[in-house]
DNA sequence: GCCAAGGATGTAATAATGTAACACCAGAAG
DNA sequence: CTTCTGGTGTTACATTATTACATCCTTGGC
């Protein structure tokens, strides 16, 4: 499952893979957050997966790459801060994280996640996130954030 | 936090609590699935919320209705074949489960759901839903089931 | 009535996910 | 040098979810 923009919608770059850690490092500084090593090694982990990974996924992977133990919660505290500065997001059906393709940004994103091989594609439509921001908003919640994910088969899959 | 019908939507009735039972009752039935005490307990625990619950919530409901315990997993056995059948609704954003206010319609639901006092908002837009699954459709997912909800802060709360 | 078959539930254990409280440490500010 | 703050470590725990298997209870066939 690769990461794809909606041929629609244009904005800002999709990061290699080598350079996104450097445009989240970007958006985290800029947000005054500091970009430590072990959040590095964490973006590292995360963007080493082309597919939403559990926190102890990830968990596992830096423990790796430090060689020593690292703690689930030190992972989540730095996975939240990354989900808040757009850096990351969390599927909500599959209780994982993924890096998000482009941190620069700021849209809800729709996930379409496979059951069978837990890969993940990202549609972005502005118009559809709108249609449901607006939607909320007329129900009278502010401020809102959007969860759009679709359950099904991908191609390969089906 | 009440539920609601979309005012641009009209479908079959939204059910007081106390026949919605009744329809639930049917719902099963009419799809080959027996509706046993443990069931028709479980289901009443649901709906006697107005909001989305856990279903550990549901078990200590259910174990308290029935007098003896009821072990967690009997429940989520139960809880998901209310889901399959359309009986009940899972909030993947809260890991809770919801009655489903109109069993009848195969509706897609969008939950609106406060981060402060955990009331839910139903509302139903089937244009909303219908472009989420087209464009899942188009990307070559099939089938496709949507899960679109949205956190923030309710009217009353915010 | 009896028996087999399947569905529903019980029981037990455990896995997976997520959070809280507090200690410790390093760097910046004064 | 001291103090303050943010980041991380450590430990413990809470919550959510599943697996394997046993038991029981209906239902339909004989």
């Amino acid at each position: 499952m690769q990461i794809m923009a909606h041929p629609a919608h244009s904005h800002g770059q999709h990061h290699s893979r080598a350079d996104l850690a450097a445009a989240a490092q970007a958006r985290l500084k800029s947000a005054g957050e500091q970009w430590t090593p072990l959040r590095a090694t964490v973006f590292a982990a995360l963007a080493g997966y082309d597919r939403p990974v559990s926190a102890y996924d990830v968990t596992d992977a830096v423990s790796t790459a430090s060689g020593r133990r690292i703690a689930a919660n030190s992972v989540y505290r730095i996975l939240d801060l990354f989900v808040a500065n757009n850096v990351a997001s969390r599927v909500e059906s599959a209780n994982a994280f993924i890096a998000n393709v482009h941190p620069d940004c700021p849209h809800d994103c729709i996930f379409l996640v496979c059951d069978r091989c837990g890969g993940a594609t990202h549609v972005d439509d502005d118009r559809i996130t709108g249609d449901v921001r607006s939607a909320a908003l007329a129900a009278g919640f502010t401020p809102v954030r959007p969860v759009i994910e679709v359950r099904g088969l991908c191609a390969k899959c089906a």
